[in-house]
DNA sequence: CTAAAGTTTGACATTGATGTCAATGTCAAG
DNA sequence: CTTGACATTGACATCAATGTCAAACTTTAG
């Protein structure tokens, strides 16, 4: 498939596919014409870094994540000390941002459900 | 106290806290010099908007997280519908970021565990 | 008193993630 | 063949969050 259809299904704009494609995020095959082609996996990896990069995790770091999840199943992890550790400060910074998050979610729901409106909290989910 | 040692405290830059209240995230009192004084309290809530832009959440989105908290605790939810809806529609994102860090915390520590220096997840978490 | 450190406001620079626009190329349908 | 939709690259604009610097004032330490 060509970057609009991707961009589309993925629920982004097309610029951005090109943007993270120039983040090394994503790697494109080119039609003979120079058009990108894409294949089903990478509407779910475009989806996931979309859903990273809004997350709040840099794109770097993203790079990495997403480099691990594919290698790290079946390779010995090749991992110097330094990588490690620098993981393991992300791992932490990661799970501040968890923390927040859900003191967040749990403002909102109380929120909502104080205010007799509890029904919108199913309701923006089902709209997923 | 002062605008350095609030800073220091909370962990952030003094250029930010200025910022933070330009974006009326925070109210600060003036001393007789100019000087914005600062109460333990405020040290809290700095941390706490540090994290959630560190989260991603947008200052906007951060104000009325706050207000909420402080004003919701007691007096009847003054929330016409349309902000309801709003309020649902940024909890699914919410929702969503916290999944994708959770993926992603995921991932990280099983690469540190099998990369045989685990010592350094426990670590990590104890350096805070 | 004086020097150093901290604070004030304000302006300007930067970085990351996107939007937008322009000029050109490609393809499918009429 | 022409038109319209979609692609390409590249440049420029924007927005939020920060960094940085300057000029002036205050406070603290020596």
């Amino acid at each position: 498939m060509k970057i609009g259809e991707l961009a589309r299904r993925a629920g982004v704009a097309p610029r951005l596919v090109r943007y993270y494609e120039q983040q090394g995020l994503l790697v494109a095959d080119r039609a003979a014409n120079g058009y990108r082609t894409y294949s089903d996996d990478d509407v779910e990896r475009v989806s996931r870094v979309a859903g990273m990069v809004r997350a709040g995790i840099p794109t770097r770091l993203i790079k990495v994540l997403l480099d691990m999840e594919t290698t790290s199943r079946s390779e010995a992890p090749t991992c110097p000390r330094t990588v490690a550790e620098m993981l393991a400060a992300e791992l932490v910074g990661i799970e501040d941002k968890i923390a927040c998050l859900s003191r967040s979610r749990d403002t909102i729901r109380d929120v909502l459900t104080r205010t007799e409106q509890a029904a919108l909290i199913s309701e923006g989910a089902a709209a997923r």
